[in-house]
RNA sequence: GCGGGUGUGGCGGAAUUGGUAGACGCGCCGGAUUCAAAAUCCGGUUUCCUCGGAAGUGUCGGUUCGAGUCCGACCACCCGCACCA
């Protein structure tokens, strides 16, 4: 028995289909383009499955509209920039450039070995000066276009490494290597004017109808457009009105207090000469600086000792509050507090001691007998409590107080966004440098066109405290450009998803003197598919959809919608494996003992945890090379397409890896040993095609066409079963049945190219077995025969009282009555119906038969 | 906390518009082949059962001739929350 040749056959196509240049694409007006893309990795070192997944989706749609005959874009490159490398840096003392120049060459090498039909001469990597000089131009135009501008904001700093780190370099509310105590500071940052396209990135979610829904909704959550209106409350013995953003004005009777940021200004002020407020402000500072932080901490405040005049009720005030859960970025930075219908209002109100007072009350609910116990009331209901408001519904409450101030000069209808404009500004050496100058005299100046790219320097010491580029002896030092005088360089460099916000144009034509050729971004623009993970639901992919924008704007594309297509895929989970110790082992260090039991290599007992996402830290990863290694690229990407559809999580399982590598043989097998002689190549259809042939005959075409449709759809999973089930209907197939010879050939051939998307490397092989010459990724995707779809015979379904009973095998679209009274003849509906009286007998044609007693 | 998602046999998952629940695979059981094993091939495999059936798609309730699918309430787990990428 010959056992397929993994490591021969698939070296042997990859080095074919480079020689050939397969996957070398040029414009071609005459040709329909189709641009499928894969999130771009990050070079971290080596792939891991997730890559394996996301690049397997890629390249399947890209074999496969390839076949369909579309002139195909399949690019690969890296997001190079990044905050790894730098910790990488400090630890093995390593140039940033260097690990991810060699991580690059590793990864690259790993990815050619799984036979991608990229078109490598696109390759990219961010971190190249001929790729970030032109994204150092397009915030130039940016800046001239006036969607750049610069403001404070508050980052997370670690007061021992004199540094700011990232949310994630925070653990605890301390530095990750120092353990100090983080404190908030505040950094003037440079920020892209992202909120001038929020309505317009908003309505335009509408028309990516190939996004998945999810993605759609949690966009629109980010955006977060909410109607409301913008209060002023006058301040009790000061001129100046505390300036209030609510969506909820209806509860303005309800309000018990007001509640301020700690970053607001009026806080500000007030805690220079309040020992105790100054306090409460410098525990604000030391919270976390994510959202989730702040949400789920305890809600606490402290008095200011202020008071607001009530706006709606005379001679009543609100003691205005400085509160940890008022977020200076959303609205103003004040609210009022409305304890009955705000959950989070209700928690301070409670803890402070302060009046709730219900202002609407449910609907069928005494009013009388309402009361607010620990969970306050967000539905909608009657106003109550809130004179001339009584009675309104929620929505009308609110037109009618938003009239009654705007009448007054107290404040007036506003829409909000929650989206906040995008800091690209990061404190670090591994990033495109920020392309202006900080002069004494001139204050702001761009580096001038000519001069750029502004390149990081290479000789750098990362292990200094702070930013490193900042503490370079030489690198910030430079002449104004505009007055000549000594002036400093920025030493901020761009969050790295600056880069990725336009990566996907730069593939279009990675030329070198533009960020990429107009006519080629025309043809090529917008990507049909986009593929990757989840996570980038909403940063990244908002990121992109408002870069492509401002590049219109400043005329570099006419498009507004970078994505067309996309599809998220799901993490790669694997068990999780425990020393008695209660270390995480590697499933490579796990193995089955004599009793059955699970046990490490001292043949100690190992407890097996549940299946969790692969990662480093509870070392529950698999390593592709080495299934690559073993079972070929083939199998891994068979596994991968296998049960799971690709937007579900997917679980990695041993026997899952070798029922793919069993598959991949037995597909082989079919072609090298087949059940009998096929026919020869070319040999035309026999006349007689009957039994079993014609069988497996009628089964090729309607495989074709599920396929066809099941890859359309992303239902690779379901495309896999469909293939399996053709290749065991040809083992079925009887040699002495008219025609078989034809189609054994036929059915082979099919398979052949079906497994093309799936399986290419396998494909070839099969194709070159079968007498071809050509490439299978040269050959065209086959159309299935209508005629040979159509069914004569159906089988019906027959229920009494909704139970199935029996099936009826009928001549499709048989009249209603021969069904029905065919249905009725079954024996066992003869045996249930027995002496009962047949109410209703419901006849779905084709279908199902229900008969009611 | 807010937002999003998922839940079907021992396991991963199938099931156009509400119409035969469990395709395909994994695992397991039995058999063939073999001196033996591996590999391979064939058959079986939701559960319970008095072998006629009965129950069954996270839980509870509803709509319907008919619900995995539609509606309401809930439970569990996972993901995101703006300096990880």
């Amino acid at each position: 028995m010959s056992r397929y040749n993994v490591k021969e056959t698939e070296s042997k196509w990859q080095a074919v289909w480079e020689e050939r240049h397969c996957f070398d694409v040029e414009e071609d007006s005459s040709k329909e383009k189709y641009y499928v893309l894969e999130m771009f990795p990050y070079p971290s070192g080596r792939i891991h499955m997730g890559h394996v997944r996301n690049y397997t989706l890629g390249d399947l749609v890209a074999r496969f509209r390839r076949a369909q005959g579309y002139n195909v874009l399949h690019p690969m490159g890296w997001d190079a920039f990044g905050l790894p490398a730098e910790n990488a840096a400090k630890e093995n003392n390593v140039h940033p450039a260097k690990w991810t120049h060699a991580n690059i060459a590793t990864m690259r090498d790993q990815l050619k070995s799984m036979g991608l039909s990229y078109d490598w001469r696109r390759e990219i990597a961010t971190c190249d000066p001929d790729y970030y000089k032109h994204e150092q131009k397009m915030f130039l135009d940016f800046l001239d276009a006036g969607l750049v501008y610069r403001k404070e904001s508050w980052v997370n700093w670690d007061p021992v490494e004199n540094t700011v780190l990232a949310n994630e370099q925070v653990i605890d509310g301390k530095g990750w290597r120092s353990g100090a105590e983080v404190e908030k500071r505040k950094l003037a940052q440079w920020f892209l004017k992202i909120t001038a396209y929020a309505d317009e990135l908003l309505s335009a979610i509408e028309e990516l109808d190939r996004w998945p829904e999810r993605v759609r909704i949690m966009q629109h959550n980010w955006i977060g457009r909410s109607e409301g209106a913008h209060i002023a409350f006058d301040i009790i013995g000061r001129d100046k009105p505390l300036d209030v953003y609510t969506t909820r004005p209806d509860t303005i009777f309800g309000a018990s207090f007001m509640a301020i940021s700690a970053n607001h200004p009026l806080a500000q002020e007030l805690a220079a000469d309040n020992p105790e407020l100054s306090d409460f402000i410098g525990q604000c500072n030391r919270m976390a600086t994510s959202e989730a932080a702040i949400e789920t901490a305890e809600k606490l405040g402290c008095d200011t000792g202020l008071k607001c005049a009530h706006p709606v009720i005379e001679g009543e005030t609100l003691p205005i509050y400085v509160a940890n859960f008022v977020l200076m970025d959303y609205g103003t930075g004040a609210i009022f507090g409305c304890p009955a219908h705000d959950q989070r209002d209700l928690d301070f109100a409670r803890k402070y001691g302060l009046p709730v007072t219900p202002v609407v009350c449910p609907p069928d609910t005494d009013p009388s007998t309402f009361e607010i116990g620990n969970e306050a009331f967000v539905g909608d209901g009657n106003i109550i409590n809130s004179e001339f408001l009584n009675g309104l519904s929620v929505p009308d409450a609110k037109s009618k107080i938003i009239a009654h101030f705007e009448g007054r000069g107290m404040g007036e209808k506003q829409v909000n966004f929650r989206l906040r404009d995008w800091g690209v500004s990061r404190q670090r050496y591994w990033g495109c440098p920020i392309p202006v100058v900080h002069c004494d005299d001139c204050g702001i100046v761009p580096v001038p066109a000519e001069d750029l790219p502004v390149v990081l320097p290479e000789d750098i010491d990362i292990n200094v405290a702070g930013n490193p580029l900042d503490k370079h002896p030489t690198w910030k030092n430079v002449d104004c450009p505009k007055c000549g005088k000594a002036a400093r360089r920025e030493t901020d460099t761009f969050d790295t998803f600056f880069e990725s916000s336009w990566y996907f144009a730069r593939f279009c034509a990675p030329v070198e003197n533009e960020a990429f050729t107009r006519s080629a971004a025309d043809y090529w623009l917008p990507v049909d598919q986009y593929i990757g993970g989840i996570e980038h639901a909403v940063l990244h992919l908002l990121y992109s959809r408002f870069f492509t924008r401002a590049l219109k704007e400043c005329g570099y594309l006419d498009l507004e919608e970078p994505f067309a297509g996309l599809q998220t895929q799901g993490m790669i989970c694997h068990e999780t494996y425990k020393s008695a110790a209660g270390k995480w082992l590697l499933p490579t260090d796990v193995s089955t003992g004599e009793t059955g039991e699970l046990v490490d290599s001292t043949g100690a007992k190992v407890t097996r945890g549940r299946s969790e996402k692969m990662s480093k830290s509870k070392k529950n990863v698999v390593d592709p090379e080495e299934i690559i290694q073993t079972y070929g690229a083939d199998t891994a990407r068979l596994f991968m397409l296998s049960d799971s559809p690709p937007d579900r999580d997917l679980d990695w399982t041993d026997s899952g890896i070798e029922g793919a590598w069993r598959y991949v043989n037995r597909l082989w097998r079919l072609i090298s040993e087949p059940p009998f002689a096929p026919a020869d190549k070319g040999a035309s259809r026999p006349a007689d095609v009957a039994g079993s042939a014609l069988d497996v005959e009628r089964m090729v075409h309607k495989t074709v066409a599920t396929v066809t449709a099941d890859l359309e759809r992303f239902h690779f999973n379901k495309a896999v079963a469909r293939v399996r089930e053709l290749s065991n209907a040809v083992e079925t197939l009887k040699e002495t049945d008219p025609g078989a010879a034809w189609v054994l050939r036929f059915a082979s051939e099919t398979l052949a190219i079906l497994a093309g998307p799936l399986m290419p490397h396998l494909a070839e092989e099969m194709w070159s077995a079968l007498g071809h010459d050509a490439l299978i990724a040269d050959t065209a995707w086959p159309e299935a025969d209508e005629s040979m779809l159509v069914e004569d015979t159906i089988t019906v379904a027959v229920q009494v009282n909704g139970k199935l009973r029996g099936t009826l095998e009928i001549a499709k679209d048989a009249d209603k009555e021969t069904v029905e009274q065919s249905a009725l003849m079954l024996d066992n509906v003869q045996s249930f119906i027995a002496g009962k009286e047949v109410r209703k007998v419901i006849v779905v044609p084709n279908k199902i038969v229900n008969v009611v007693i």
